[in-house]
DNA sequence: AATGAATGAGGATTCATTCAT
DNA sequence: AATGAATGAATCCTCATTCAT
């Protein structure tokens, strides 16, 4: 694959037909695991099945038995994909301790896959505009999963007092992740370097400050806030001067 | 039309001729409005030239006496919309006092012309993710003119000191459009509602106190998220674009 | 016009329609112009009528009052083309003494023609070979009055008894008119260069010698022709070197 | 097919894919043979991948996984009909004896071949001309192949003292195929017939005498033309080539 | 005579999907 | 289960030609 995939093994792909015999299961991820591929590399409409089943080494025909049709295909490496990578936030995050260094990881990770598997995140964002209905949906879905976690971190955070009860949770959501897609963006198309890092520290520093309940504000809550912010710049300016 | 396109009668369409004979306007623009329509209906990919030019009741090839090719007509559809959005609200505008109803005005309109025109603004938001430079040239200067109202009252604020001289205008567009992009993703789909005017004044009251002088900060820690949040983000950008 | 063509305005274009005005007749000999060369830039497919009338500066319906069709167009530019060709030859020819020196401005000329209007030669060689009997028709008839000058010359040589009476006239044209047509090729497509007059003057002495009557022959036949021939090789050698 | 094509099925058409399954060999030569019907009635641009396919009785889509193009198809049409001619040659070749014989036999099979298939001929002399550089280089190379069997059988003759070894072998193109491309031009649009048997009788001679070595030359200053006028071009075209 | 808007047929090519073997 | 040959619909665009004004 020509992008890392974290955990790509961790989950089970869905069998499609009766016999789930292991040979068919392997075979299958096999062509989950070359269509992904493809489709990071063309895009939806740019692969082909015929490119799929050739790097496979099998005949079109053949993918047919594994899945329904191309959209289907599509369909499950996106679910695949994003399970993957819930997986392993699900299996990380238990031995992170602290509201603080939890939303961290989130932004990390999530920018830094953005990045690193900006083939596939293209697809994703992209096919998630379609005039389709089961893209939409699928995306929908996946999209709600995926941004679940971090909704619940928020929502703990609640419960044991280290955010402010009034707090919209909804809103972290279209705030993080839709600020980081924008941001990313011309980063995917290979416009442009970012520090994630950099940026996740100083995303992570001030999204936490600010949902902090009234008590826990410092006396001078404008210049404490300030201090850790142009701490954080500063880190990112030097990280970034030295690339 | 099946979407309500706010004033698309108040301008001039581009002539493609040197000849702007009244009769061939009005098949430009009749033209113009059917595949405005079908676009909104199916998408780019989806739309055919043959059923536009079905639908105005022409052959295929009188629209390319009109039009250089498909995507020439998309991008005047996209340009003419817009231009309909940006003169109307150039006509409201002005008489509405006041930044902070300004930007509450320009809020509620926007989200509103996502879910109104939802068609063709996934039109738009999906080819601005196209790659291809066409289209990324034309929606990149669409943007441009669109986001610069808003830039503008921001602009205007500063000098009367309404939000504090150091705030950088060009965040405009990631934080207030890339939001309200995610806040109407759904509902666009035709899943789920929006409360648009809760929406608007919310957004509008926390981008007004993030941009507000440091004198006028208030005492409440997360008054200042939003706008420390884009600081961060400046400072980034600029890294970037210098790299 | 891009090529030069000798002596374009000596023939009269034959007017298509009843009215035959000057002024129709000024027009459409400019149409005729404009086209000759549109199809020696572009050849005959790549040529557009509305490309040909936007030069002209009219509308593209006028050329047909003018031509009944793109073929009926084409037809004229290169009857038109070889008429002024032959009128051309005709009027030097009479001041030209000698059957040899005839020959050789015919050579010279033929050959000048093939590479200063290669453009509308290349049509020309081209929609010979087409599966139009139009073209071939009118291209086989313009052909025969060419080189029937030629022909004429040479048998006009044989009833003075400057040439052998066996020697089969028709030859003269596949021999010439093919071998010319075949070395010229490459230059006219701007590949390789050809020292013209060279090359005239050596078909010229090699064809009139060949087909001199065996009583003027020299007493060794073999060693004056090649003397001539040397000497016309080391003059093309000579030229060509000092280019 | 319309043309009688000569040993069209003694050579194996290039397989598309690696399984060479004969079903699919077969399906693949009747795509050929129809392609060639077509091309030669109705001329490259005139042929419509339509119109195979319905004659062949396949859908369109079916020939493009057996050829890559139109383009493609042309171009395996004209190497196989040429693998004919040149297997129908070299299987007669052999069976012929002396240097005059071979040669008589070589004008006369390739004269006869311009006019009985007149129409694939045209299509082949056309696109030769067509500056399209797939076709140019495969009818190049085609051509190198065929005219090259006439070289060789030249060459031969030099090295057995028939013909004078200063002979420019290459020029063997312009001359023989050049001239017969003319000398058959009118017959091949079904205007006019040829002597076929006359003409190759007079070619053959001509050239014969004029390659012969000098001691061989008769008294008559004719005979000598042609292999003075080889000798010109020889030696413009050895400039032309260092230039 | 001139216009120029409108026509509409025409064609190469792609590719997801099917089905007989 | 696998094959892979075959399908055939679907589409953008060009341009010579017409005809109402």
């Amino acid at each position: 694959m020509t992008e890392t995939s974290p955990e790509t093994s961790a989950d089970a792909p869905e069998p499609r037909k009766r016999s789930v015999r292991p040979k068919t299961l392997a075979r299958t991820r096999t062509i989950l695991e070359t269509a992904h591929d493809v489709f990071a590399e063309r895009g939806y409409e740019g692969a082909s099945i015929s490119e799929i089943a050739r790097r496979v080494g099998i005949a079109e025909g053949t993918i047919y038995k594994h899945f329904d049709s191309k959209k289907d295909l599509l369909g499950q490496v996106l679910v695949r994909y994003y399970d993957g990578l819930i997986a392993e936030i699900e299996a990380n995050l238990p031995h992170i301790t602290g509201f603080h260094e939890k939303l961290r990881y989130i932004f990390g990770f999530h920018l830094q896959n953005l990045l690193t598997n900006a083939g596939i995140s293209k697809v994703f964002l992209r096919e998630a505009r379609s005039h389709d209905d089961y893209f939409e949906s699928i995306i929908l879905d996946v999209n709600r999963r995926y941004t679940g976690i971090t909704q619940a971190i928020v929502q703990d955070a609640i419960t044991r007092g280290e955010v402010r009860a009034d707090f919209p949770v909804r809103l972290v959501r279209y705030l993080v992740f839709g600020t980081l897609e924008h941001v990313a963006w011309r980063a995917m198309s290979g416009r442009g370097r970012i520090d994630v890092p950099a940026i996740a520290d100083a995303l992570t520093d001030a999204l936490v400050r600010g949902m902090a309940p009234p008590a826990a504000a410092e006396p001078d809550p404008a210049s404490g806030l300030l201090d850790r912010l142009e701490a954080a710049i500063a880190r990112i300016e030097a990280q970034s001067t030295h690339k």
